[in-house]
DNA sequence: GTGATGGTGGCCGAAAACGGCCAGACGACC
DNA sequence: GGTCGTCTGGCCGTTTTCGGCCACCATCAC
């Protein structure tokens, strides 16, 4: 099973996707944090599901898309798999604190803990780590970068508003 | 149940006896590395153990007991306990190498780690980690300083010669 | 050859350091 | 009185660092 990788072309630049064939294992930006450790092996070839992703990340991007379809495996400790599962699970467009995602996982007191795991989520926007920010409202930390971040909410924020607030969840923040 | 303390002549300098009423939680010598967290509430007082085991000393200095009968509770991870415990079952004036203690716990690539734990031992000379060696032979450490060990290890093999070699075990260093 | 020496890489548990945090306390300031 | 900042102490999983080691190989002197 060898492991493939493309790009998607986007506002915040290319994006790299690395499939296994059978799943999506990554989904890295531009000099990101904790970006993928490439292995010589991988091919740079298309696949269903990278194709796949691009025609979604397409969609998410013009605003049509508000949830993603894709098969995923990322790789990470049993704690960092269950703050990425919970990570899943915030609606498009919503934001949460790291302490309630804490909270989340049953684990009230590990906010801390909570954010490192958040920083190496692997599957970047499919899995929402973006829609954590601080309890004080402020964005925090992003792996690539706060402008990113501050993008991708606006984007959501934007698109719920333009739908006629489909989604119907609080707004949290207004994004300056 | 108050911690308790007291002091043993010898010929290595004073060293201190900690008891918890019920059993000795430590023995350190002088400047000892990794020292006994001393707290404010401990009392400098006789006891029934600590007079016991100071005449228990007097003895094995004199090169008149071999084998010393106390209760101990040294506290550790179980780890840690279970190489103190391991250290136990040496037998008076014999030696064995880090590696060979690694396997008699259990983990046989665990030299290093037995090693460490050796060095963190509460109970100096009553849990013997002074009959620990290099497998060359070498001394390699002891936290009361190496020149002690060298007298512990020499006290107790003179004991045995001068004692016609009662133990039988064999001596696998000769001192320098 | 043979033995002594020295560097290297790998071993493993414990302790310390390191974050994309957060609630509470305190001043500073309107 | 609010209400921002800043600071402090405590939180917790992961990563890194650190030893009381040891087998292996290379080198060097005899």
């Amino acid at each position: 099973m060898t492991t493939r990788f493309g790009y998607i072309d986007s506002p915040i630049d290319p994006i790299m996707i690395v499939s296994d064939g059978v799943a999506i294992t990554g989904i890295y930006m531009d000099a990101q944090k904790y970006g993928p450790a490439r292995d010589a092996a991988w091919l740079e070839r298309d696949d269903d599901l990278i194709r796949s992703a691009q025609a979604q990340f397409g969609a998410y991007f013009r605003g049509e898309l508000t949830a993603f379809d894709l098969p995923l495996a990322p790789e990470g400790t049993p704690f960092q798999l269950k703050v990425w599962q919970a990570l899943r699970d915030i609606p498009y467009g919503e934001t949460i604190s790291y302490g309630e995602l804490a909270r989340r996982v049953g684990k009230p007191t590990a906010s801390r803990a909570v954010g490192a795991a958040n920083g190496h989520n692997p599957i970047s926007i499919v899995v929402p780590c973006h829609r954590v920010i601080g309890a004080n409202g402020s964005l925090t930390g992003y792996g690539g970068g706060l402008d990113r971040k501050r993008t991708l909410l606006a984007l959501e924020a934007e698109t719920l508003a333009r739908g006629g607030m489909a989604a119907g969840g609080q707004r949290t923040l207004a994004f300056a």
